[in-house]
DNA sequence: GTAGAAAGCGAACGATCGTGCTATGAAAGG
DNA sequence: CCTTTCATAGCACGATCGTTCGCTTTCTAC
């Protein structure tokens, strides 16, 4: 009978396996943002937590299903980072821009070793049929439905004029963010954080509706209707 | 003495080695752009080629040689794919716009097999030091650096505004299509392209000069100042 | 035509890949 | 305490990785 160790999960205490396997995917997703999914190795990973190659097999059967286990992991901490920091925020325009904010802010943190995970692995995997991809493709897609959808949100609201295409927006809002994690990455060169926000905040800006212009405009120092030229700090 | 074979390279007229290599090239980087150059392997490559892995490889001497002579093959087709193309355009905003449009178009094109090559290898490589990472770090750098130079040739001809940062714009630019390769390559949605153009021309418009903006307006469908809602033509 | 260089092939190397099978230790239930 | 279950380790497998070496074929120079 298995009651007692059912019950303890309830309780959110981990049986020994739930536990070493939650360490295993925590160590799996730093290795995969950098190395990609594929080159994410059981053996390894194995070396790295000074665990047997067959003892960490047997916790997940293959290795797609490791793989499977590491895109929820990195899920979950995408959630736990950007997502739920960011819907602190009231709904509307407020919440849309802390969605960019904690996502830029995330990527900056090299909450993952590799850069955004989810950035690496949807170019990995989209030429690669199979279960992987269609879960990244999906989470992907949802971040981009939840930008979506706040901004739509926003033109309820009123804040964000309703001739805005909210799709629109949120492809270029999600360039900008995209941009910033590449050229974080590739470039070690964190301007490339401003560039990302003074895109986002031009966006927001253009779509805003007169009055809620002076309540944003108030967050951040002031800018002519054209791309203000920032200076150059010289980062590296 | 190689007299003969010297001139020959001279009048164009490849050896034989030269000749297969070329072939193997051309090969490894559609391979290279689907599965990576990591997941690029010399047996692979071989027998998609009929050729054996050892004859293969003593045309490299190493797989990290192999890989520097694959970035340097994709570059040779980006530059004939897209900077060619454009560089026909005048100088100036017409031949930024030009850049943009035709670096599109060979994403749409599927030039690359798996998508854009230096996006997917970027990405790859960017936490992974060696030659190759250097390679593709420094054209990635090149073509960045190439549509801000347009954007401040476009300022001394009078067409783009002088108080608009040009390297900010370049970012955006940079970003766009990026999104738009990663957007059409996971969810293998065209509709990628239309909103990268969308922002493109929003961008370009939002710092051109007054007397220009008729012109390019007449290039393209008119926008009011908002973001024009597209129609959803539902692909895929 | 013949010598020598260049190009390509076949077999094999040690390492590492994902994946089984079996044994052993620890924990849990009765 | 005994038994059953679960977590992990050890070992070996076939396949494939990058790489080496020696041999054969093909081309080129004189």
């Amino acid at each position: 009978m298995k009651a007692v160790s059912e019950i303890r999960k309830q309780q959110g205490r981990e049986s020994r396996g739930a536990k070493t396997r939650d360490e295993i995917l925590q160590a799996a997703v730093h290795i995969a943002s950098a190395e990609g999914l594929q080159g994410l190795t059981i053996g390894g990973l194995a070396d790295e937590l000074n665990m047997s190659k067959s003892g960490l097999f047997a916790h997940f059967g293959s290795k797609e299903e490791l793989q499977l286990a590491v895109v929820g992991k990195a899920r979950d901490i995408f959630v736990r980072e950007v997502v739920e920091p960011a819907y602190k925020s009231e709904r509307g325009l407020v919440r849309l821009l802390a969605m960019m904010d904690c996502w830029l802010d995330y990527v900056g943190r090299n909450v993952f070793r590799g850069g955004c995970f989810f950035m690496a692995s949807a170019i990995e995997f989209d030429s690669r049929p199979g279960q992987v991809r269609d879960l990244i493709a999906g989470l992907s897609r949802s971040w981009l439905d939840a930008l979506e959808n706040e901004a739509r949100h926003a033109q309820t609201l009123g804040q964000l004029d309703k001739r805005v295409d909210t799709a629109q927006l949120a492809f270029e809002l999600h360039a900008l963010g995209h941009e910033a994690n590449w050229y974080y990455n590739i470039f070690q060169d964190k301007r490339a954080f401003d560039q990302a926000r003074t895109g986002v905040l031009d966006r927001l800006r253009q779509g805003a509706t007169p009055n809620l212009l002076r309540s944003l405009g108030e967050r951040t120092a002031s800018r002519q209707t054209t791309t203000r030229k920032t200076k150059r700090k010289g980062q590296r």
